[in-house]
DNA sequence: ATTGATCATAAAGATTCTTGACGGTCAAGT
DNA sequence: ACTTGACCGTCAAGAATCTTTATGATCAAT
């Protein structure tokens, strides 16, 4: 496993380091905002539009019962509302109220700079590739996750 | 704000992808070897070399208390050992032994695995460009951290 | 109308995090 | 040498989250 291309490893260590990264700085940014981790993961979710209670519990990998506390939360310092689906009267929709959205993109708007400031010296060019590799990064995360949901050989101790 | 160069637009929507995707692998990773969160993170800071207690806390950003709880648990499942410094006799140096690395990289291996094979359709230079990308990004994740660290207007409600 | 499944909520128990207090150790100054 | 102040890691208590389990409401299918 270890006789890869040099080239390979190096692109799979440097991965390492944004996990590592992006961890960290997810983390201040839910402490910026006064909120748990669940949370800012709640709220990047409903950034793809209003999602039922359920829908949310499946992608963030919670139970029904945290996603209860989790909405009650957000929903307390006003950052989500809660609406009965029309469609579906056992469901609840949430949504961020519009104006919600710019608490949230304040605080992402800081990383934002800072993206921009580290790539401010890459030509259009390089800027678009710059997108698409973290673009496939992000779908290789995703693929990986599904993945290992599937192997589930849990512990595995 | 948002008359920005559409280019840099796209980036940053793009590194938002990136950071939800990363969450959720994290999440992951971190339930398929049956430890918290934090403790993941641990493990990370740990790849770069023994560190102390308090160095722990400072990178992690966590309490004195709850490195000590959160080295309790490694320690138990033998991720990780515990040793006195020889320099300072208050502090502790916390290391992932050798045959532990096993168990770590084997389940980053699972996300590993899946980065090669997304970007596996890329020339040499594309590796080494994409490389390049990951690491600026990274940067500039470390970059926003510190800068929200200092900013330091919490909850700002 | 009935059955079984799904949805959101609520309560109880387990686990983690923070806070504050403690003893041990170090470094600097007297 | 001794004292002072600071740092280190640990521990115990309290707050907060997550999971599990149970419950009532609603839906879809028979």
């Amino acid at each position: 496993m270890n006789e890869q291309d040099p080239l390979l490893e190096e692109l799979t260590q440097a991965s390492r380091e944004v996990y590592a990264a992006v961890d960290l700085v997810e983390d201040q940014i839910a402490k910026m905002l006064g909120i748990h981790r669940s949370d800012l993961r709640c709220l990047n979710i409903l950034e793809n539009g209003p999602q039922s209670a359920s829908e949310i519990g499946r992608r963030a990998n919670l139970t029904s019962g945290s996603v209860t506390a989790l909405v009650d939360r957000l929903e307390r310092v006003g950052l989500v509302e809660r609406h009965r689906s029309s469609t579906d009267r056992r469901s609840v929709l949430v949504n961020i109220p519009d104006r919600s959205y710019p608490r949230v993109d304040a605080l992402y708007s800081q990383v934002g700079r800072a993206i921009k400031e580290s790539f401010q010296s890459a030509d259009p060019a390089g800027l678009q590739v710059a997108t698409e590799v973290l673009r496939t990064f992000a779908a290789a995360c995703h693929n990986a996750q599904n993945r290992i949901e599937e192997s589930k050989t849990p512990t595995d101790q």
